[in-house]
DNA sequence: TTAGGGTTAG
């Protein structure tokens, strides 16, 4: 069997070829395969995708000649959707593609490549991209490509979107959607704009499509240009919930909590297509936490649930924390922290700890501390703010023993830069004794060294003495 | 006669 697929997938169609081949199955096995496959496919619309997995198992070990490329692929799509627990069952399916004789199947290795992404595991997405024999496929490469942007390799998913180009495989609007996302991760405007203009340039119609455009947004709210940003909204006149979304947290971001909030009404007055999800109430609760704001942000929090009825999660609880510490009610803070329904996660405390360290508040301080070392998720940053707490306080021999932890602890941090058409990463030697030159601060003295001109000095100065 | 890739927050 596997020799015939060989000797098909060398043909130049593969669409078909491949239903030559299920047609060579179903010849065989009739409508078993088939129904056994709407099965599987009927637990993943219904989001049950552990059903899905074991079904497959089942039949696998029951009638395993009715396994076809489709239940594989179904499999597959379960074990990316399972919880990670399930990543096993994924590698040992994907045994069986290569037994099988899958790996030539290109939607089959294109799912397999946003398997290891969902797992974390990189470089097996990237074996089997390697692995695949025809390459020549813009999807593909979307999937790999993303699979990089999704696992904090950004600068790796322009590379290779460069060397995608050089391919010369047409671009569509969903492989320009992520290039944009990974520029708005890296604040690499300039190359951004280059890939759109020159994408609109070849085909027009990218330009009209709206998840890339709210990519676009993105990138420019994540890049601080508002104005930018608010171009490309007024500029797109089908608007969904993510495009307001969107603008809503750039203004949120950017200290215009006025805007944003204009926004959020505006967007519930004349837009009726448009209704807020969750993630608009991080921007708005953002905006009022921003704009201290305490009360409108409450009433916008019990909206959410009461009118929207959306449940609130861990980050709406976290947009709440935060918007009390900054007007400066920690015992409020404190207290809605041990009212909150889910237990409060290391970011929570951690919003606290370091209100705290800007207000002197020792007792809450040390409390929030204890709590996120409890939690086991304990940063450099935290024995910072605490050691900050205590020399605020003239307590000396606490902070010296809070900087000897920080001085252990310390870890490199990267920043990233454009350079014309490129993106140059550098690694910096962490932070310095009290740990505040933070990556943010040292990607920010870069930028404007070279935006001064001061470009070689940059370089060879900065990150050098850095870098050692 | 059922197949693959996308945006917002955290």
């Amino acid at each position: 069997m596997t020799s015939i697929l060989r000797h098909l997938s060398s043909a130049t169609s593969s669409r078909r070829v491949i239903n030559k081949f299920d047609s060579f199955l179903l010849l065989h096995y009739h409508t078993n395969s088939l129904k056994s496959n709407h099965t599987l496919k009927h637990y993943l619309e219904s989001g049950e995708p552990i059903k899905a997995l074991l079904n497959f198992k089942q039949r696998y070990r029951e009638s395993p000649r009715f396994i076809d490329s489709f239940s594989v692929l179904f499999a597959i799509k379960a074990s990316s959707s399972a919880h990670k627990g399930h990543s096993f069952m994924g590698q040992q399916i994907h045994a069986l593609v290569r037994k099988l004789g899958f790996h030539s199947i290109i939607q089959i290795q294109t799912s397999l490549v946003g398997f290891y992404s969902t797992a974390g595991d990189i470089s097996s997405a990237r074996q089997v991209f390697d692995e695949t024999p025809e390459k020549q496929n813009v999807v593909l490469w979307t999937a790999m490509i993303t699979a990089y942007a999704e696992n904090d390799k950004s600068v790796q998913a322009l590379e290779m979107f460069r060397q995608m180009e050089a391919e010369r495989i047409e671009l569509d609007e969903v492989i320009v959607t992520v290039a944009l996302s990974a520029c708005a991760d890296l604040g690499a405007v300039q190359m951004g704009e280059r890939i759109y203009s020159q994408s609109i340039k070849r085909k027009r119609r990218l330009g009209m499509d709206l998840t890339l455009r709210n990519s676009l947004l993105n990138m420019y709210v994540k890049a601080g240009d508002v104005e930018k940003a608010r171009r490309v909204f007024d500029e797109t006149v089908r608007k969904d919930v993510t495009t307001y979304t969107s603008m809503i947290v750039g203004y949120a971001l950017n200290g215009q909590a006025q805007e944003s909030l204009e926004l959020f009404k505006k967007m519930k007055r004349q837009d009726s297509s448009v209704s807020p999800n969750d993630v608009t109430f991080i921007g708005v609760l953002m905006a009022c936490s921003h704009g201290g704001l305490v009360e409108e942000g409450k009433r916008h929090f019990r909206s959410m649930v009461e009118d929207y009825n959306l449940k609130p999660r861990e980050a709406h609880f976290g947009c709440m924390v935060d918007l009390l510490c900054r007007s400066g009610r920690l015992k409020d803070a404190h207290e809605f922290i041990n009212q909150m329904p889910v237990k409060p996660n290391a970011v929570i405390w951690r919003t606290l700890l370091s209100a705290c360290s800007l207000q002197g508040n020792v007792e809450l301080g040390e409390e929030a501390q204890r709590r996120i070392f409890e939690l086991d998720s304990d940063h450099v940053g935290d024995y910072v703010a605490l050691s900050n707490i205590y020399a605020a306080k003239g307590m000396w021999d606490e902070k010296v023993k809070m900087r000897d932890r920080v001085r252990k602890r310390r870890e490199p941090g990267k920043s990233w830069i454009e350079m014309g058409n490129n993106i140059a990463e550098f690694v910096s030697g962490g932070g310095d004794d009290d740990g505040k030159l933070m990556v943010g601060e040292i990607s920010e003295v870069l930028r404007s060294l070279v935006t001064s001109g001061a470009f070689t000095v940059a370089v060879t100065g900065v990150v050098a003495s850095r870098a050692a």
